[in-house]
DNA sequence: TAAAAAAATACAATCGGTTGTATTTTTTAA
DNA sequence: TTAAAAAATACAACCGATTGTATTTTTTTA
């Protein structure tokens, strides 16, 4: 019943007296507000049960308190953790959310970017779809100057911030780890190299087998789509090759193909890692279930989400420049479990 | 350079030498409009460049044309497929979708619902976090008379629609699947009693056994919190139960805790299914990786995001009255896999 | 104590659509 | 040909907060 009708600052200002400008300006600690005044206003507007009505509030002050998300798939470990960070650091900004999933194609990014821009949000999070070749269907936020801030998988331009892992330093690592293994023929199986995702991690295994003076072998390289069935045909083809062919260890630039890699070997009686161990990427909840359980690089998502979104924030709030900072680079770290440990045998 | 300003209606007006009104009315196909004039107005706002601006729009008409979603979480396979469902129908309606997680806390609940119902959004769409036991933090909701679904985790409310899929039904389906194998001991794991789909799915194994002359066992149900240390932690408990009080099977009600479980018992050296039967629900990713792959219930979880918005859609239309349908019950799979076939041996 | 400076508050226009009602235009009927 | 009915369009108030500027009040300074 108390709760029927709405109340705006008019009805604060006609209960004390004052005149909404001041409230509102009260409302949000305006400095030239007398402390106490302000403190009457907060407390009178608890009273009555005043909430702000945010769209009058956006189409005054042009500013939506939204930050538009556009992420390739939400049900991955990693992303919602990215997700549970932003959230967090947004909350804490005084910025919500706006989620949307690309599903790894370019045209519904397109849409989504296009949505995201009519709903006018303040700022955009963007991790590129698998599909993304350009990124001009973001034209329309650099020509406003709306900040657009790209994590994980990153677009470079001139006008955002692009926050990554070292997945060079990482590729590197997995690398290294695996020939310290005693692995002499590592295959690599990584997805579209336009994505600076698999182009860096490409390049960090090339680096590795150089400075370990490891040839490198173009025929070790495959690239697909990282899932299910590219894991299983991939073993498919390994099982085909010739003996002296095949590999003694596998990098995957993801876990899930990795893991269904290795379902398929040990159906064809392999043996992980004494015949070929393996290593994967992001430490998903997969690689803790297979046998052996999967070294991969855990990726530090939520940090990922708290950094991309302070960013933002502070681009927004005119403490940093749009130009000033041009790429993030966070830790992650290798975790070395039985699928790749050659020295001590698996259980 | 002609992206800078925003064109509004008026200038559409202006430019046509028609009224506002008229431009507002045109836009959105009002039959009072003539035919041609509609025509004239979509080709001059497309020429402009114009785009509305939902905050005068929504601050007059008091619809938001957006739809607040709270999940416990969003990194299952589940809740993904929820969601893409979900964001495939309320595209269609023409609403957006805000999305947060509860991360299965009441609070996280509580001050989700507020943001949600601060942004306005016309209609909610809930999945109850696991730690939440009453639903007053809606009643804003309910006494405004905004639409609030449940889906999945519901709750029992005059008020509100619930989506689930026949818990009791699937889980006497796994149970009797069990039973047909031979199993006479079967433990059930299950999660927070106070959820629906938990006490549904301990009715349905209730019932399962009672229907096959199988005494209940109360020591035979275990409830936690289903995560992977429940499920290790079971298995110890398991394992430490005098041979005769050994279960013959484990129906978890979700499958992280089944898979943690089997993890445990494959390496204190007992074989699956044959000491020990496994089933779990909810098919998820790792169900497919663990060995031997778990048998389990798929659910519907696309279908039933696209069925809540349509309901939610439906009742914000005025097409149907929110006391209309109470409960809408979707049909759920079982998938038999090799970790419950004891009568055909495992590879 | 008066004038100047600073602090606090108020006025009034504004953001861009929406909507009930009035007005104008067109069509139909007599 | 004109009155009545229907169709199409326009007027003007309104939604609720924000903001540049003006005004009032209080404090400081001379």
């Amino acid at each position: 019943m108390s709760e029927e009708k709405e109340v705006t600052i008019y009805d604060i200002a006609r209960h004390l007296n004052i005149s909404a400008t001041t409230v509102s300006r009260g409302l949000k600690d305006h400095p030239t507000i007398n402390i106490k005044t302000r403190r009457k206003i907060a407390e009178a507007a608890r009273q009555l049960g005043y909430r702000s009505n945010t769209f009058a509030s956006s189409l005054r002050s042009k500013r939506t308190q939204t930050l538009g998300v556009i992420v390739p798939r939400l049900n991955s470990n990693f992303m919602s953790s990215v997700l549970a960070g932003m959230e967090n650091a947004a909350s804490r900004e005084g910025y919500n959310l706006i989620i949307a999933q690309s599903l790894e194609r370019a045209d519904k990014e397109m849409d989504n970017a296009q949505t995201m821009f009519n709903k006018r949000v303040d700022g955009l999070l963007v991790s590129l779809a698998y599909g993304t070749e350009s990124i001009r269907h973001f034209d329309d936020f650099f020509s406003r100057k709306i900040p657009v801030i790209f994590f994980d998988r990153v677009a470079v331009h001139p006008e955002s911030t692009s926050i990554i892992i070292d997945n060079h330093a990482a590729a590197y690592q997995v690398t290294q780890h695996l020939i310290e293994q005693g692995c002499k023929r590592i295959m690599h199986l990584g997805g579209n190299m336009a994505l600076n995702v698999y182009s860096e991690r490409l390049r960090g295994y090339k680096q590795a087998l150089r400075d370990h003076k490891i040839a490198f072998d173009e025929k070790l390289v495959l690239t697909g789509n990282l899932s299910e069935d590219f894991g299983a045909s991939t073993a498919a083809h390994i099982l085909q090759l010739k003996h002296k062919e095949r590999p003694d260890a596998v990098f995957s630039a993801n876990d899930t193909a990795a893991v269904y890699c290795m379902i398929a070997l040990k159906q064809a009686g392999l043996s992980i890692p004494k015949d070929i161990a393996f290593a994967g990427f992001n430490n998903d909840p997969i690689s803790k279930v297979i046998e052996p359980n999967l070294t991969t690089v855990n990726y530090p998502g939520y940090n990922m989400g708290q950094a991309a979104v302070n960013t933002l924030a502070s681009h927004l709030n005119g403490e940093t420049s749009i130009t000033d900072t041009n790429t993030i680079v966070l830790r992650s770290e290798l975790i070395v479990r039985d699928s790749s440990q050659k020295n001590i045998p698996s259980r």
